[in-house]
RNA sequence: GGCCCGUUCGUCUAUCGGCUAGGACGCCAGGUUUUCAUCCUGGUAAGAGGGGUUCGAUUCCCCUACGGGCUACCA
């Protein structure tokens, strides 16, 4: 019998969930139901310079509204809580001083810029500083200093972080699920600090603490920390805890250029990076969001999905469901994706089809003042009319005006096109067709209008489009008949008049 | 600079040694709609380069090039 699945999703709530992150939590939300495992939100706050006010509750609401919510985390289901590490801070150093006592880790007491120092120093002879067996006797730590100047210097109240000493010459190797093997020479590694001169606990250290007592059983997330991956497994082998199960998963890149992709870029090439919409705190500057801009979350979801994995088959239309039942990390891309806006408009207009009329019509209604006293059955039945040529909700006002309000000025190429010298005359007939049907629907009037063209012997584009220009200003539109019937008859005899009126 | 990861149509990708290299987005063309859009059909377009291994490599190995990540008392 396996280990129930566990898995978390640790942002830090630095600002708002970038897009990256949310589909690091969709692949952990689908990896966790795929196999009846928990979902965990843990929050890693434990750099308090970057700490961002509301970015904490930003990142719940996104994963809500993306529809992927944690299972555990904070206030739910707190059975390994606090998750904020800032709470958990005092657990953290006793750990690091076991490994202390261990010999795995040790004090180090160098200043900041003595390091800085000691980079340049080396930069400038063509050398790469590392802090580790190569350099560490001649700085100033716990290993290169006696035990009694160390003593000292503690309880001198001096300050000091705690490194984890790497070893020499050792060859470690790393299993990734989605990249296999990797081997790392021991060599090439830094001494990382694993606690902070300010108490804190670095994102190593409190990560690793964090999902064993948490009983993470794998870790999935961004391809950034594959380098950290050595230090992580060393840390595991130190305190003689079993190691999850490693997936790094590959980078969003911009859509053209260079690098993944990143906060400015959706401002400069037109299209959020965010879920919602954001407003910084401290600068009140307003990051747009998918929501937002009028894309529907299972559009988002489905589309984030396919980049870096795929099911092997040749559907693209996948519900959560469906993802989650599909989803394997073993199919998970290697290598760095680049984001496509085509292609989630294509499948934000895929997933429009699929809305509800009545819910599309309250949601149109409450954005246009101008709708505020029409009856949202009404809307709804204009909405069907013209929801398969849009993609978002923002579409409809534009594609719909006309049967909200008549048309105030008519389209220039279009009259040139379509208003010929008997025009007028035309439509002073069918007006009077249009006056004597009683039975006023689609069909009728259909069959009416139709009849009499073809009675009269006049080509259809003749009445036709003309017809439409009264009705909507433009030639475009949905079917003719359709319109009549929703503005009703004395609305199109109105628009009717209008226009001979002008010819 | 050092270390690590990667490399199939413009983009997202399928292929787990033997394919006319498949699908999707985009783009182009045709059809439907006596409007426009949708929609349907078709088309365009690819395995970075060089060495191996093999009867046979997009697929396995090596080198180079290119791309990406990391290189903080940030995560």
């Amino acid at each position: 019998m396996t280990k129930n699945v566990r898995v978390r999703f640790a942002p830090s709530p630095t600002g708002p969930l970038h897009i990256g992150g949310v589909r690091t939590a969709l692949f952990n939300y689908l990896f966790a139901k795929k196999h009846n495992g928990t979902f965990v939100l843990r929050i890693e706050d434990t750099d308090q310079n970057r700490y961002v006010e509301g970015a904490e509750q930003y990142i719940i609401d996104a994963l809500n509204w993306c529809g992927i919510p944690y299972d555990e985390g904070i206030n739910k289901n707190e059975k390994f809580g606090p998750y904020r590490q800032s709470e958990r801070k005092h657990l953290y150093k006793a750990y690091a001083e076991e490994l202390i006592a261990n010999g795995k880790a040790y004090y180090a007491f160098d200043a900041p810029e003595a390091l800085d120092f000691q980079r340049a120093e080396h930069e400038a002879k063509g050398k790469t500083f590392i802090y580790n067996w190569h350099n560490r006797l001649k700085l100033s730590n716990s290993l290169s200093l006696s035990a009694e100047e160390t003593q000292a210097k503690l309880d001198a109240g001096d300050e000091y972080v705690i490194r984890f000493k790497s070893p020499q010459d050792e060859t470690l190797h790393l299993t990734d699920i989605i990249r296999g093997e990797i081997k790392i020479d021991t060599n090439v590694l830094d001494d990382k600090v694993l606690f902070k001169s300010d108490g804190m606990p670095t994102y190593h250290l409190a990560n690793i603490v964090d999902d064993h007592l948490m009983e993470i059983t794998h870790v999935i997330r961004g391809e950034e920390w594959l380098p950290s991956l050595a230090l992580h497994y060393q840390l595991y082998e130190a305190f003689g805890w079993e190691k999850p199960e490693f997936a790094h998963l590959p980078l969003i890149l911009k859509p053209t250029g260079k690098g993944k992709l990143s906060k400015r870029d959706g401002d400069k090439l037109g299209f959020p990076v965010f879920p919602l919409k954001w407003t910084d705190p401290v600068t009140e500057e307003i990051s747009r969001g998918y929501k937002e801009d009028g894309y529907f979350p299972e559009a988002m979801i489905n589309f984030l999905a396919f980049l870096g994995w795929n099911p092997g088959t040749e559907q693209e239309l996948f519900n959560l469901d469906e993802l989650t039942n599909a989803f394997e990390l073993e199919r998970v891309n290697k290598s760095g994706a680049r984001f496509d806006p085509d292609k989630i408009k294509w499948f934000n207009h895929h997933y429009m089809q699929e809305q509800s009329n009545d819910e599309l019509a309250e949601i149109f209604k409450s954005k246009h003042e101008v709708l505020a006293n029409i009856d949202v059955n009404y809307i709804a039945l204009v909405i069907e009319l013209i929801k398969e040529r849009t993609t978002f909700v923002s579409d409809f006002w534009e594609l719909s005006s006309y049967f909200f309000i008549a048309p105030s000025t008519f389209d220039e190429k279009a009259t040139k096109k379509a208003f010929k010298e008997n025009t007028a005359e035309i439509l002073t007939s069918i007006k009077a067709v249009i006056e004597t049907i009683g039975d006023f629907t689609t069909e009728t009037l259909q069959k009416e209008i139709k009849g009499w063209i073809t009675a009269n012997n006049i080509g259809f584009g003749q009445v036709m489009m003309p017809l439409r220009i009264s009705l909507v200003g433009s030639l475009q539109g949905p079917d003719v008949f359709d319109i009549m019937y929703l503005i009703g008859k004395a609305e199109t005899v109105k628009r009717i008049d209008k226009i001979i009126s002008i010819l």
